[in-house]
DNA sequence: ATGTTTGCAAATAGTTTGCATCCAG
DNA sequence: CTGGATGCAAACTATTTGCAAACAT
């Protein structure tokens, strides 16, 4: 019995029939990443994933990596980050608040909601952890990109 | 009748008054910013603030801007925008879930919530954006970086 | 007077683009 | 075979650091 390896197996299915599905082509390089993208705990930056398979394709380029997770990000096997990758950016509101940050224009909006201010920590996350912010993050298309297109 | 210089002029003093407390000087510089920056709708960036600051102050720096930015951060008057300015980074879990991001080491933990997956998307967002993700966002210290102190 | 702050320049880091070569289908 | 993918180099963007000069207190 293997199971790790048969789940391990069953991801790189659904990847490469997603890449069947969008006509990629299935490239030892995109395997590579991917089995080392999937297996990842973290939420890995392009370098980070671009070291750990360069132990095993020394010749790969970190643009193959930085490309190739933005392809998986696009047919929805990876989820960008909420903000990252953008430059540093800071909010002059210090009231409580949420978030609406457009995908497409990278605009964020300010909004106040009773029931998201009073969502309550885990008791189990309050142990482990010292919460200084909440907040709720919405993502989506603005009013003025939904008109756009 | 001038409310709306008024409070300008409050938050000024608040700004002034907590450079006071951190021993910081009141510049010209450090004025024009931080009145550009509160006056802010946006969440701005530090190049964003500097092209508006500079129509008065033309030989301000890029450096300055950003400088006072992390300082305003620092002393409270700012909150960095979640995740902004750093390298893009993916998550593989696809599955519904939430972020706790250690604002000391960087490193993003997954964990799972049914309340938090029951929040509800209210009706006025709902009618002006296209909501794609909902996530509760929480930020602190994390255990390893906490028993580091 | 003096110690912080500023502005410049250089260094660093991450991402993107163009292009010739390579290879999966 | 052929079009998409790769790897390299260069361009770009954002940020950080060192340092001499400037200036707030």
């Amino acid at each position: 019995m293997e199971p790790k390896r048969r789940q391990t197996d069953a991801r790189l299915e659904i990847f490469k029939q997603a890449c069947r599905e969008y006509g990629l082509k299935i490239t030892p390089q995109r395997v590579a990443i991917f089995q080392e993208f999937h297996g990842s705990a973290e939420h890995p930056s392009a370098v980070m994933i671009y070291d750990k398979v360069r132990q095993d394709y020394p010749h790969i380029s970190l643009d193959t990596v930085s490309r190739t997770l933005t392809t998986l990000n696009k047919i929805g096997l990876a989820k960008e980050v909420e903000f990252s990758g953008e430059a540093r950016r800071f909010d002059p509101n210090l009231d409580r608040h949420h978030h609406f940050r457009c995908i497409k224009c990278g605009h964020i909006v300010d909004f106040n909601n009773e029931i998201y201010d009073s969502i309550v920590i885990p008791e189990e996350l309050k142990m482990k952890y010292t919460v200084l912010e909440k907040k709720v993050c919405l993502e989506g298309i603005c009013d003025r990109c939904r008109a756009g297109d």
